[in-house]
RNA sequence: GCGGAAUUGGUGAAGUGGUUAACACGCUGGAUUGUGGCUCCAGUAUGCAUGGGUUCGAUCCCCAUAUUUCGCC
């Protein structure tokens, strides 16, 4: 069975939308929120400390398990879900996103996207058959379509020739997609020109995909003004039948607004990487932990929180781990990051039932820029 | 007691008779949005043991004192 998704409600003031989204490693409720685990693990969490959190699924990446260890390997363990232990849904990124962290404008041609790989110097090329070859192996129960994710300052003009290209990409990739057990979501880009929004929307939607995701987004020091406008641009041309993803996005305030405009499933790294660094979300906005105020702050993260962290221990021992380089520190953050996004989803949901996401938002924002 | 060597910020230390005393760590802040990320950026000695002297000018040269250290009795 291929993943399906259902709308079990819209919100009365807003684009939000109550959803489900069935797959065949367990069914998760939308809004949701995807902890990032790009070489095939959330960074420093056991599969057993991702389920304690409550994500519903999550992200793993093409290009990296391409790399290392191969996804013959992984194939060859019994698929993605057998060999990292994880027997939840997982949707794995096309390497599209490499395309813009790792290639340079003149490494992008029509075949597709020339690599020196990191590990060993290797030239490689990944093409949107190969992306979707690789991930119908690593047996994923979402892949995406390869796409060119542009950085947002790109100029009108090379923004419609990347949207055009995606586009061919998209359907060459549709096309040798094969594995029947996997969805394929297409990717819409256009930075934040309207009519190239509407015409990838439109034109990616034609393609019949199985879900859609709006990609190009919070990169290149965007402003979040561009970034709701490219998700109000896109959004209309989407059937309210299929899940939409808005990928790369995890500020808390990103993620109301992204719901508040439609916005099904999230992925972020924010949570994991400010978490390494020493820095945890709270309600009354984000912290931290290196700073010295916490050296004798014998307080949890949040006095309330639900999670692991916050139950069993304090700033303090968590500013020493941070200090020391200890992953336990690392993990712990983790840990309590990833909790409090997947929360906030989970408030979300409630308010969408009670058509009261707007009043949600006002209060999550009074607390969190307001004064402590 | 005698002789030698050393003394630079929180730490380990470069360094030069002349504009802002290198670097590293630590410390203090900040950044971070489909992870090449235990990463990156910024700030952090009004002073070079103390007191004199030489010099236009001394952290750098000279003298004394203190402390540390090595050797000898």
């Amino acid at each position: 069975m291929r993943v399906q998704y259902q709308l079990e409600k819209c919100e009365k003031d807003t684009k939000a939308r109550l959803g489900k989204v069935i797959t065949n490693y367990g069914t998760y409720e939308t809004p949701m929120f995807m902890p990032v685990g790009t070489q095939a693990t959330v960074k420093t969490l056991s599969p057993e400390e991702v389920k304690e959190v409550k994500a519903g699924i999550i992200l793993s990446n093409t290009y990296h398990l391409w790399l290392r260890p191969g996804e013959d390997i992984v194939a060859k363990s019994g698929g993605l879900h057998q060999f990292m232990n994880w027997n939840g849904p997982i949707l794995t990124d096309s390497g599209g996103f490499q395309v813009f962290s790792l290639a340079k404008p003149k490494d992008i041609t029509e075949e597709g996207v020339c690599f020196k790989n990191h590990l060993n110097g290797d030239r490689l090329l990944l093409t949107p058959e190969k992306s979707i070859e690789i991930q119908n192996k690593l047996d994923s129960d979402i892949a995406m379509s390869f796409d060119e994710c542009p950085p947002a300052s790109a100029s009108y003009d090379y923004m419609k020739a990347s949207v055009e290209r995606t586009l061919r990409w998209a359907e060459r990739g549709k096309k040798v997609h094969s594995n029947p057990r996997q969805a394929l979501f297409g990717i819409i880009q256009g930075g934040a020109y309207q009519d190239l929004r509407e015409y990838s929307a439109k034109e990616t939607v034609k393609l019949d995909f199985d879900g859609y995701s709006i990609g190009g987004v919070a990169n290149d020091h965007e402003s979040k003004e561009d970034m709701y406008k490219a998700i109000d641009y896109a959004i209309p041309f989407i059937p309210e039948d299929k899940c939409r993803y808005l990928m790369g996005v995890g500020e808390p305030e990103d993620l109301i607004e992204g719901v508040i405009r439609g916005i099904d499933i999230f992925d972020c790294v924010l949570p994991t990487r400010l978490a390494r660094h020493g820095h945890a979300f709270t309600k009354y906005g984000k912290i931290n932990l290196k700073n010295a105020k916490y050296k004798e702050d014998f307080t949890p993260i949040e006095e309330h929180c639900d999670c692991y962290a916050c139950k069993h221990y304090t700033k303090s021992y968590i500013k020493h781990l941070i200090n020391a380089s200890e992953t336990f520190g690392a993990r712990l953050l983790s840990i309590h990051n990833i909790r409090f996004l997947i929360r906030m989803t989970e408030e979300m949901r409630e308010a969408i039932k009670k058509d009261s996401l707007l009043e949600y938002r006002d209060q999550f924002m009074e607390n969190y820029y307001g004064k402590n």
